[in-house]
DNA sequence: ATATATGCAAAGGATTTGCACGGTT
DNA sequence: AACCGTGCAAATCCTTTGCATATAT
């Protein structure tokens, strides 16, 4: 299912207008597997929707955060980019980053493990801090292959 | 142990001088449990050391995140914050972020287990992807106590 | 019709860079 | 004395804000 309406009943609980922007950059999104920046995501779409704004991405961006249907991933040096929320368990995944050459990995490997203790670990959490889990975030740094 | 010889052996083989501002950085950071800004270690040892410099500040703290003695926090909003890193296991520790107040806390409870499956999903990951692990970064997102 | 969303330009903040001076070795 | 490290100012990069206009409902 293409075109307007692909993703119009998610927006609706939470904002009142559904536009073409909000669209296209949420559609680009769940397109592709990369970790774009705002200027990236700008860039890209500038071809096919000359008019649109470097702000109105930023803002759409926001937006699509709040609403939990993508990532903002925040690495140190750069931009912040951007990445889709998969509802499939397969798609989740954590991030290995090179702290020499700034190369980021996706990995899904042993993540039922992972996954068990980070459920469990939430209990606890919101146990004793009272703290209600929402979202986790799992980084490694180190050396890529071409870097060690 | 204080004065300027404190860190000093830990600088020697990474750097050739060292400096009152290199001292008192990294001394004000392994003396506080705080997440602290550039400008916020920079407000703060103006006082006793007037003439210091924030760029000085940032280059210096790229410094020690290169050698490993600090950690760069890098959350989505706002300036980084750094962190010492300490040596002492059970001062390790992970963090909850409130995605509505933006509270930091830090937990350290259940890290055994934690610990035993980053060690293990590290080993994996240096096999499969040849990825020599460094550190890792673990974080929680969701409602604070006072934000649900 | 009407209020929300957009796009532009300008502002704002954090961090980096160029360069002459100062301080450690 | 040599040269690395510093501090200032300016530049740069990313992101947010103000405001008039366009647009979805």
């Amino acid at each position: 299912m293409h075109g307007p309406n692909k993703w119009r009943r998610r927006f609706g609980a939470y904002i009142s207008r559904w536009t073409v922007p909000r669209e296209i950059i949420l559609d680009l999104l769940s397109r592709t597997s990369k970790h774009m920046s705002a200027k990236e995501i700008y860039a890209s779409l500038y071809r096919m929707y000359p008019g649109i704004g470097l702000t109105t991405v930023y803002r759409t961006l926001d937006l699509l955060v709040r609403m939990g249907l993508i990532h903002k991933l925040t690495f140190g040096d750069g931009p912040n980019r951007y990445e889709f929320k998969s509802e499939k368990k397969k798609e989740h995944h954590h991030h290995l980053l090179c702290t020499k050459c700034g190369k980021i990995t996706d990995y899904s490997d042993f993540i039922d493990e992972e996954l068990e203790l980070v459920k469990k670990t939430e209990e606890i959490l919101a146990k004793k801090y009272n703290f209600k889990v929402q979202d986790h975030n799992i980084e490694f740094y180190g050396l890529c292959e071409k870097c060690q």
